[in-house]
DNA sequence: CTGAAAGCGCTTACAG
DNA sequence: CTGAAAGCGCTTACAG
């Protein structure tokens, strides 16, 4: 565990010197950037990062605010995790897992320890007090989703309402004319107004209208019961239904037994489209279901570049640990921040990717049936 | 952003009299520990954890080691990662996400930048060479899931013995003769030995022989064709089967319907358990699954509780941040670390909770059947 | 291009 | 019970 004071020794410089070389902060003579680089090899020179926190006034830690008692997280959250943190550590950055409540509160203690340079916040809600007491703070943040009221909000989000396009486009294409949204119900929660349900459900509306199809909606309580419950409701609201779009994946296996049930076969009389799931969740029922791939890894990744572009911006140039913070993907404005000023606001909303498997098919007396 | 010395100014004290304050760490009397505590609210002081970690030597941030190109984690990582962090903030700790490959290497990093107090390792291999590098580098750790040679390894594990142990006293006790493990197919992985698998083999071979059950085991490729597949070899290996374990919560719906397809309806002709899964991923198949649920949760708290137990043992009296380390569950040895001493090895197996859903019953010819 | 020095905000022997 | 002071290992104006 040498320390900078012991490289400067052995190089014959300055630990002013040794710092420039560490962080290349400052233009080095080629020979003396040698002697250091040298010195450090030889002693297994290592910064320590706490040291250089305190000093420079950066942790170059940032925390991921996650709902601690969200009981209903899933592998995109899972994704969203573990791509945050491997993009962060790519970047040079640390992420720290960070447990809150929906309150205020909670989001105080983030700036109070000075242990953490931004924020990521996870689970956002159409109105949520903690995107506004972050706001409040001044703390470097993104959103992970997003609020209804999100012009002054970096965030970066599925898009939800091309998810729908992409869906009923590809039902449509199929010959599909009457068609059924099937939403988790959030009657009973005391979530207000969840932003994935209630833009699926808006973008549906609108898009349905503007195409002419027939279409019901309706809602699904948890699991495999509450997806056959909402099987048999939605027939019963639009009894010539012949596609499907679900938005609940653990409801999924109860739709189609309860389509089934209804005398309904799986895709020869109706299909099936899992909106923000994933290939391999579609994989695990029989027929396989068609998805639009929630962009989970994409999320976690983009949030962290963005972040972390906006706390280098006005920084120096970085050192070793830079990378390439270029993004690359999705619609909306890729925010760099130029090396002058805090950098624009970056929105981003990210596509989904349709996954054709077995559960969607011509509709009946449509292409080649019997 | 009050600093130390300002709270000491305003009253009247030294800044050493603050801090024995603020960590408890030397009594104080009351009415200087009242000026100080005035002086800390009316200025909005909190202790800046940076200066703190760097002065005292301990960040009070422990890294959770996860497998950064892991595509098979799921609900019960998820779990892990927020009950460990939930608790690791309750204890006055932070959780870092660690993204690893297997390599030593990068186990290296975490000690090199003195970020972190101690480490907790996921998905740990039979053999692994990262906790071969862990007890090496001598930073506190401890494993989740635990390597072969284990004695001195501090771990907290799923007890599959037990787990089944329980599954087969509840098929037994339906009545059934003739039992079919099927487990996850490692044989086309870079994975020699996963732990969970083998010792789960290992488990049911050996209590199946004691119990006098007919038996066979198969493997299983992942999504619904896979556990389609192994119920059709299952059903090859031993025809007159009637009770199943599986351990592959992807391949459930398929086993399902590919015992159908046998002619066996479930839980009639033949009986389903799952075994270290979730009564959410349970719900989700039908008929319901009786799960043997994994105990994630509870997995991640108590490593976390015995890593900071060791992190904490020998360190004068906490302060504020205390909380209660008790554990309190499973077998093995709940290491509290005496005062004095490096603390004990703590080695924990954490039983799953048997959950009874609609995929097993009494078996054919038992109990009430037509 | 390089160095001397102050300072980041704490903790912790060491005295008293 | 309390204080003066050294020190944790860096970064960063400020000079030269």
């Amino acid at each position: 565990m040498a320390t900078m004071r012991e490289v400067a020794a052995r190089a014959g410089v300055s630990i002013a010197t040794v710092s420039f070389v560490v962080n290349g902060s400052r233009s080095v003579s080629p020979t003396t950037h040698q002697r250091v680089t040298d010195a450090m090899a030889e002693l297994g020179y290592t910064n320590n990062v706490v040291a250089r926190a305190l000093a420079s006034k950066r942790t170059r830690i940032v925390a991921l605010l996650f709902p601690a008692l969200e009981e209903r997280l899933g592998g995109i959250a899972l994704r969203m995790f573990m791509s945050a943190a491997t993009r962060a550590s790519e970047l040079g950055y640390h992420l720290v897992l960070w447990p809150s409540g929906e309150t205020e509160r909670d989001v105080r203690d983030l700036v109070s320890g000075r242990l953490v340079d931004g924020v990521l916040v996870m689970e956002v809600q159409l109105h949520d007090s903690r995107v506004e007491a972050l706001l409040e703070l001044g703390l470097p943040f993104v959103s992970m989703g997003r609020t209804s009221q999100n012009d002054r909000v970096p965030f970066v989000d599925m898009d939800f309402e091309e998810a729908v396009e992409q869906a009923l486009d590809h039902l449509e294409s199929l010959g599909h004319q009457s068609i059924g949204l099937v939403l988790e119900d959030f009657s009973a929660s005391p979530i207000v107004g969840y932003g994935p349900a209630a833009r699926t459900e808006e973008a549906f509306r609108r898009s349905v209208a503007r195409r002419g199809l027939r279409s019901a909606s309706v809602t699904c309580g948890p699991s495999s019961a509450g997806g056959r419950r909402a099987a048999h409701d939605l027939v019963a609201a639009l009894p010539d239904v012949t596609g499907v779009l679900i938005m609940k994946d653990d409801a999924t296996g109860g739709l189609l037994s309860g389509l089934a049930g209804t005398g309904r076969h799986v895709p020869d009389d109706v299909s099936v489209v899992s909106l923000a799931s994933s290939t391999a969740n579609g994989a695990a029922t029989e027929p396989t279901l068609t998805t639009l791939d929630a962009p989970g890894v994409e999320m976690g990744r983009l949030a962290v570049e963005s972040l972390v572009a906006r706390l280098d911006a006005g920084v120096g140039a970085g050192g070793e640990a830079a990378g390439g913070a270029g993004a690359g993907a999705g619609a909306g404005a890729g925010g760099e921040g130029g090396p002058g000023g805090e950098g624009e606001l970056t929105q981003v909303l990210l596509p989904c990717v349709l996954h054709v498997a077995g559960s969607s098919g011509p509709a009946p007396g449509v292409g080649a049936r019997g």
